[in-house]
RNA sequence: GGGGCUGUCGGCUAGUUUGGUCUAGGCUUGUAGACUUGGGCUCUAUAGACCCCGGUUCAAAUCCGGGCAGCCCCA
């Protein structure tokens, strides 16, 4: 084993398997600036494939992709107290153009609300105008200071965020869950990765927003990771952007708005929760490139047959929607190429040699469990496809199961306390509603609300901490 | 937000405690070639580093200060 593989097991050492995969699957590079990453081709790969998906679903929906300025003028930002308290301590500042010194300095958007609805006041004037619908996919900045992580905590990443205003608030309303279906579909049925879905506390909520709804998915060692947020932002920025319609009653209206994100942060949860010791696994969903043929050839003797046979299968192959490579480069040994591509994560590669050839069959090994199978020639198309969806079934499967294992109801603190040291994961436990209690129990554990569930479980228990009578049953986690 | 650790060829590692005959590796990688090929084979030749800035000193990879970067733990 040579270093150009991964080194540490991901059970002994979590975090720096993580990092050793990140760099070695060529998923990402450090950058010369602190906090910020270069997203090679491995990780882009998978956010076009994101991308696409995404792009697919709300166009459908009647969502048009635009694109805003990246920089915000300060006086924009201020306009909602709430939202600029909550963002102001991670803006960073362009205060200098060339030699001039700003009037107003412009902030790097960290969100594009304000921008966006200012233009919105322009655009709305009758109640023909809405709905307006529109994302953008683009850059944001948000200085962290903390320990960053590539793609769970960087400065800049790469996400869309969404953007609507409504006539009334039961369409806003439901807008922001059929974006939030839309993110789970994205997440389980292409990333392979279970998620809870739930609203945020007050503490948690997105600054200037009514509430926000969230997709948390749980990371290996036991910590939740914030997989994307839908907001429903009622009329808080229609109030100080003025963004107002005339509506079929000839009167004055506020429009009712949303705003919905996720971002390349699905990356770095792809990683952690599905990949191994060997390095990265791709869901095929989201792979691009889902089969690699590598051909044993040999020097002596005669290997053009097995060229042959295997360019013919990937063209099969492609034929059918498969996207595959053939990896027929003389310089490397067949071990070497397939240590290579498990590091990069291809589901399926197929394997042809001499023995296969003679019996007219394939080799096929999946990512997932390294499991070797033969198949005819005539039925690689076939087998390849129901080992794809195979692999597809047993990663999100397997992923649910830990999740759920991870899943703790506690009736006590001294439990609850316990519980988050050895074990992680969610804890269910009952919450009287008070903030109070939540910072608290966030500054002795570290552990935050995750979400509160949209159906409430009945209970009869007391608040976790201070045993006061309990709202609901909600989800705690540390996390990322 | 608080604390700790670390930075040496492309990668990994030793040397720092006690400044000097210190630069080093029989490891890996790159390049050229040979050999091999059903799980990173082997051999030959060759290339390649003390994070940055400043200070102390006759002398700094080593000590001091600052910066930058990375990791870990706690909140």
């Amino acid at each position: 084993m040579s270093d150009t593989g991964i080194t540490v097991s991901k059970k002994d050492n979590f975090s720096e398997w993580y990092v050793e995969v990140v760099q070695k699957s060529c998923l990402a590079d450090y950058a010369p600036i602190k906090g910020c990453i270069i997203f090679r081709e491995q990780s882009y790969a998978i956010w076009e494939k994101i991308q696409e998906l995404f792009n697919k679903k709300i166009k459908s929906s009647g969502h048009k992709n635009v694109y805003f300025p990246m920089f915000i003028p300060e006086s924009f930002l201020k306009k909602e107290a709430e939202h600029f308290e909550g963002f102001v301590p991670e803006v960073a500042w362009v205060t200098q153009g060339g030699e001039t010194i700003l009037e107003e300095k412009l902030a790097i958007r960290p969100t594009s609300e304000t921008i966006i609805y200012s233009t919105f006041a322009k655009w709305i004037r009758s109640w023909r105008d809405l709905p307006i619908k529109i994302n953008q996919w683009c850059n944001v900045v948000r200085w962290e200071t903390k320990a960053t992580k590539p793609f769970l905590r960087t400065r800049e990443f790469l996400w869309q965020e969404g953007h609507t205003a409504h006539k009334t608030s039961e369409e806003a309303k439901k807008e922001v869950f059929d974006i939030l279906d839309e993110y789970k579909d994205i997440m389980e049925k292409f990333l392979a990765i279970p998620v809870l879905v739930g609203i945020k506390t007050d503490n948690e909520k997105f600054a200037g927003a009514l509430y926000t709804t969230t997709l948390e998915a749980l990371m290996p060692d036991g910590k939740a990771l914030q997989m994307g947020t839908s907001h429903n932002l009622g009329q808080n920025f229609a109030k100080v952007f003025n963004i107002e319609y005339v509506g079929e009653d000839k009167k004055n209206h506020k429009v009712w708005q949303t705003s919905w994100g996720i971002s390349t942060r699905l990356i770095g949860a792809l990683i952690m929760v599905h990949g191994d010791d060997r390095g990265l696994v791709v869901p095929p969903q989201v792979a691009s490139v889902q089969v690699v043929i590598v051909p044993i050839t040999y020097k002596k003797g005669d290997s053009s047959a097995i060229i042959e046979k295997s360019k013919e299968i990937l063209e099969n192959l492609e034929k059918n929607n498969i996207s595959a490579v053939l990896d027929d480069r003389k310089e490397y040994t067949p071990g070497w190429k397939f240590h290579e591509w498990e590091l990069k994560g291809i589901p399926i590669r197929i394997e042809i040699g001499p023995r296969d050839l003679k019996q007219n069959q394939i080799t096929l090994a999946r990512r997932d469990t390294y499991q070797k199978t033969n198949a005819k020639i005539e039925d690689t198309v076939q087998a390849t496809k129901s080992l794809l969806d195979e692999i597809q079934e047993n990663l999100y499967v397997t992923a649910k199961e830990r999740l759920l294992e991870k899943i703790t109801k506690v009736d006590d603190y001294e439990a609850f306390k316990d519980t988050l040291k050895t074990k992680g994961g969610f804890l269910k436990a009952a919450w009287c509603g008070k903030s109070s209690c939540e910072e608290k129990i966030k500054a002795e554990t570290g552990a935050t609300i995750r979400l509160k569930p949209f159906m409430k479980e009945s209970s009869t228990d007391k608040c976790i901490l201070c045993n006061e009578e309990s709202e609901e049953i909600v989800y705690f986690a540390r996390s990322y």
